[in-house]
DNA sequence: CACAATCCCTACCAGTTCGGTGGGGATTAG
DNA sequence: CTAATCCCCACCGAACTGGTAGGGATTGTG
């Protein structure tokens, strides 16, 4: 079960964001995509998204961009992915087999063990678990 | 993250031949088919890919159908559910910088936390918690 | 043996989702 | 005023999903 596209050019950009969190912190669309490999027009509408559930504030014109309306811990993965994976579908009335009611506990059981894990990471860890990496990856050239 | 219609229905067909397993266990597509009113000629096609997979073995013929291979305790949903939903292609070339990598071992531990929970759950598991369930909604009728 | 019931294989199909592109408008620094 | 940037919304092709269909292979029963 990986995370769609959408969600990991979101979370990319996050990461990206919150490591200059603090000095202003702002970024364009177009840096991000570029450094990133991600299609800019494309990359735009993920962060439109975040902005409208308030997890990013935008500035327009020249000299505009992105950045984190909160600091990196008090993001949680789980608000961030939740906001990108439209509601999926009112799902015509579930079936009453008891066979059917079991899986759906097990579904429940499955959803709450990737949540748990989700909200319990925010864009701080991961912004720290990719310090310690391309610190590491530095070392490899000496 | 939901379970695909191809998984449920492999599922729920696999709880009732686990219910009627050891009594020869024998059970037709059609019968499961109409008891959890699932298109049939659907649901051949995942029993065929259980078989192919030595989960179930088939009989041919009037009279045949499907029966597990091996007792309930002795299949894991890990099993079932890899065996069902195809490897999700080549994908081209994992994206380097190390904010993707980041991801990526995100990914991982949300994988491994899933996997946990259908390596440790059998099939005797999932029929248990039917059968109990069963006999608890006998109990609203009194 | 004939026949019907059943599983088996493969192709096809319509609808949705996914990843992406594009046109053009609103805002704002210089 | 101009250009850079974000903003909104429509559209598009490819892949995936859930399902249907045709017809073959096997086998118990009369």
């Amino acid at each position: 079960m990986t995370f769609s596209a959408k969600t990991q050019y979101a979370l990319v950009s996050l990461i990206e964001l919150a490591a200059v969190y603090g000095q202003g912190g702002v970024l364009q669309v177009g840096e991000i995509a570029q450094r990133q490999s991600i299609p800019d027009r494309y990359l735009e509408q993920m962060l439109t998204a975040l902005r409208r559930v308030q997890i990013l504030r935008s500035q327009r014109g020249p000299k505009g961009g992105y950045q984190l309306a909160r600091p990196p811990s008090q993001v949680k993965l789980s608000e961030v992915v939740s906001s990108l994976e439209g509601n999926p579908a009112p799902s015509g009335t579930a079936r009453q087999t008891p066979e059917f009611q079991v899986l759906a506990n097990l579904e429940d059981q499955l959803e709450r063990a990737r949540q748990q894990v989700l909200q319990q990471t925010t864009l701080q860890d991961l912004l720290e678990q990719r310090n310690s990496l391309a610190q590491s990856q530095i070392m490899y050239f000496i």
